[in-house]
DNA sequence: AGCTTATAGTTTGACATCAAACTAAACGCC
DNA sequence: GGCGTTTAGTTTGATGTCAAACTATAAGCT
């Protein structure tokens, strides 16, 4: 039942009605996506890329980029956390923090402190400012998440995130 | 069960063993993901971008890179596809494409035509060599697949697929 | 102590990506 | 036939990312 199959891939179907040449073998509008329909590697990616620009929109209304997001959750729950730990659980290389950190303590979001048990490192927290930001940008998260819920599924919604996990951790 | 589990991001645990200071509410080396846990946007991200960066060490035994893969299987299967028609398919800027197709154009793995009907587009299609490539690159991720399933399970992949794609559709 | 190695964070250079401005061709309408 | 609008592709500028080189501290070994 796949294989020939048009997935629409932006909803409102950029493609259009267009007609290619004889020498495209008269397909209309639908593409044939091959071998990729069926391989979760790509669907992973467009799956992503849909998610994350529905995100990004949304997260305009509270002024921030979708990346803040989850720096300053984690920065939230494990406070004092040092910005190589923050960089993995974040699964970001370290120096890419190094400007978003950067950013984040300019506008008082985010303090920094150096340890004094260990002087290269630095603890990161929240400022209440930055509370205030986070508690914002959660009930847009939220938003999304119900969305996606919605999309998704109850009765699928938990397996789902499992195996999602478990490509992360797993995955090579 | 979730919510205070350790999802080791990286396989090898970078995280390591250590510990922080006082302030830091000694957490050792676990990090509290908060809601992140729970929520699909942050796990289909972190899923993505285990799943890119195997594919992106498979691929780099053929010498190409993995942007490159969903490009050439589009021109393989539609052929004669219009630049914008295949980065729409492909989930991306048309101008993200430019530089792309240039440069299999100059590696001589695509052929680029003027339409005479309309001369703005272009229609693209492989050469000999581009189908070899291709040819090599499917084999490449196939193996990628095989271990994604070995990773998903048979038994949830299919839903697993549907799901993917359902977001991708469906998404705001 | 002094040397070697490891670690935390920054800098730099390469890329991929998007969005907006631009160019050239086509379409449509009068 | 000419003029405004749309469309295909490119250019440009901003961002976010990684990997590798770098700086500074720290830890371990002898």
């Amino acid at each position: 039942m796949l294989g020939k199959r048009e997935v629409t891939v932006h909803g409102t179907n950029g493609i259009g009605g267009r007609e290619r040449g004889r020498n495209g073998e008269g397909l209309a509008s639908s593409i044939d996506f091959g071998p990729l329909a069926h391989w979760v590697g790509f669907n992973l990616r467009m799956a992503q890329e849909a998610a994350f620009q529905a995100f990004s929109r949304r997260s305009q209304d509270v002024g921030e980029s979708p990346g803040r997001f989850a720096t300053l959750t984690l920065i939230a729950r494990n406070p004092g956390i040092s910005q190589t730990e923050l960089s993995h659980a974040n699964g970001r290389d370290k120096s890419s923090l190094t400007p978003v950190v950067e950013d984040l303590v300019r506008r008082g979001l985010v303090e920094r402190k150096r340890m004094n048990s260990d002087r290269r490192t630095y603890r990161l927290n929240l400022t209440p400012a930055g509370k205030k930001v986070l508690t914002m940008m959660t009930r847009c998260a939220r938003r999304h998440e119900r969305n996606l819920d919605y999309v998704i599924g109850v009765r699928d919604r938990k397996r789902f995130i499992q195996i999602l996990k478990k490509i992360a951790a797993e995955i090579e």
